[in-house]
DNA sequence: CGTAGATTATGACCGAAAGTCAGAAACCCG
DNA sequence: CGGGTTTCTGACTTTCGGTCATAATCTACG
């Protein structure tokens, strides 16, 4: 009965194809500019065929963005392969979350777009919602865990509560590469670089800052490794 | 000739009343499904006026925006009036714009809610745009000076370059109160609580993520004040 | 094979909402 | 008062997300 497992594959490679063109449309022009007619358009099927695998246009940019959290999450898995300390790990998923905004700029604009009040109550219900969410925390769970190792190992203090922390560096660095982004690709920039408001490097803005979120978890007494 | 005058302030009067109606409207449910016939209705006016007020519903929730963030400005700006160090200003900041954020909700949703490229690149060129951001470069240049400060009296570390620092240091409070209101008011929080991923005391989070940044302004060497 | 029945696809159609504009109303001034 | 200017109106246009009756395609079984 391998029938009912070929129309599930084809199934599936169709919804993949869906969101293919569904990227190429967004990530053409403006995201909120894009319409369903020139997804179908593009990916060669009828308006109302696309309703049948996704149930609305949102959900389709969720999956996409489903796409993108899927690639960071496998991204950070790595680091904890490598035989580090926590402190270190820790400064290495900052600086791959930053990577991670630089080479998919695309996948990571999309997450942006999508993470605001208005546009996750639209989705709230939706499968595709629960899905991208558990990917989300996973990522936390990661830095979690980087957390109780550098507790464990005395590369940070150990007074800390791992889960607030963990999220306050999460958010922390959302916020800085947001403006990271904000100051990177729009015309927004320009016109504040003019004002000399800040003179400032991008390249440096992101690292600085995960130094000095580190400076928060280091123990108060300096290690013994250093000094 | 005092009928320009009248017209002039009655036209200012009306504007107000427009934005006061809209404010309404968008606060009253989410903002993004708040229609122009809604806002029309509460002010008690045609829809094409509102048009001849405000280019577009963007324009509108710019002027909303602008409110929220004059309302931020004039908490920061007493601040400077207390005579404190550079350090303490700068937590003085933080914490007032954690303040500002639960206090005016409305606002600081609305202002979170055009904080993304789409949003930017749709109303760049309106003067409203322009005024709203010149606002905001207020705020980061509050930021700055509370810096100069610190570093000359001697509480903030002197090598840091107070033109990144700043947007660092607003970026990442961004980040964070922008992940509270997440928490706070949607389902998404409830969901995320349900998992034991973090058992977070809301009230402490910003505070201490405060705290956390401050740790990176410090003179290496204790101060003499303290210790 | 052939055909009934299920599955999948289509695109004309609908309703909602942003934005427009020709004409009406209100107002100003000589 | 009457002509001109400013302000206002709401019906209309357009665009777009989403629907659904119908068509095309495929499967299973006699």
């Amino acid at each position: 009965m391998g029938i009912a497992e070929r129309k599930e594959r084809e199934r599936e490679m169709r919804r993949n194809a869906i969101v293919d063109a569904a990227e190429r449309v967004f990530f053409a022009n403006r995201i909120d500019t894009a319409t369903m007619d020139q997804i179908a358009e593009e990916a060669e099927l009828s308006k109302g065929t696309l309703y049948l695998y996704f149930g609305s246009k949102t959900d389709l940019l969720l999956a996409i963005q489903d796409r993108g959290t899927t690639i960071l999450a496998g991204m950070l898995a790595q680091v904890f392969a490598e035989n580090r300390k926590g402190l270190e790990l820790i400064r290495r998923l900052g600086e791959l979350y930053f990577d991670y905004a630089r080479t998919h700029p695309n996948y990571f604009h999309a997450e942006l777009y999508c993470r605001n009040q208005e546009f996750m109550e639209e989705v709230a219900g939706s499968e595709q919602f629960r899905k991208t969410r558990d990917r989300r925390l996973e990522i936390i769970r990661y830095v979690v865990k980087a957390l109780q190792i550098g507790m464990v190992d005395g590369s940070i203090r150990p007074d800390i509560n791992p889960h607030q922390v963990s999220l306050q560096l999460y958010a922390g660095l959302n916020g800085m590469v947001q403006m990271h982004e904000l100051l990177t690709v729009d015309r927004y920039h320009k016109e504040m670089a003019e004002e000399k408001l800040f003179d400032l490097d991008l390249d440096t803005l992101v690292p600085n800052f995960i130094e000095m979120l580190l400076c928060g978890l280091r123990p108060l007494e300096p290690l013994p490794s250093k000094n």
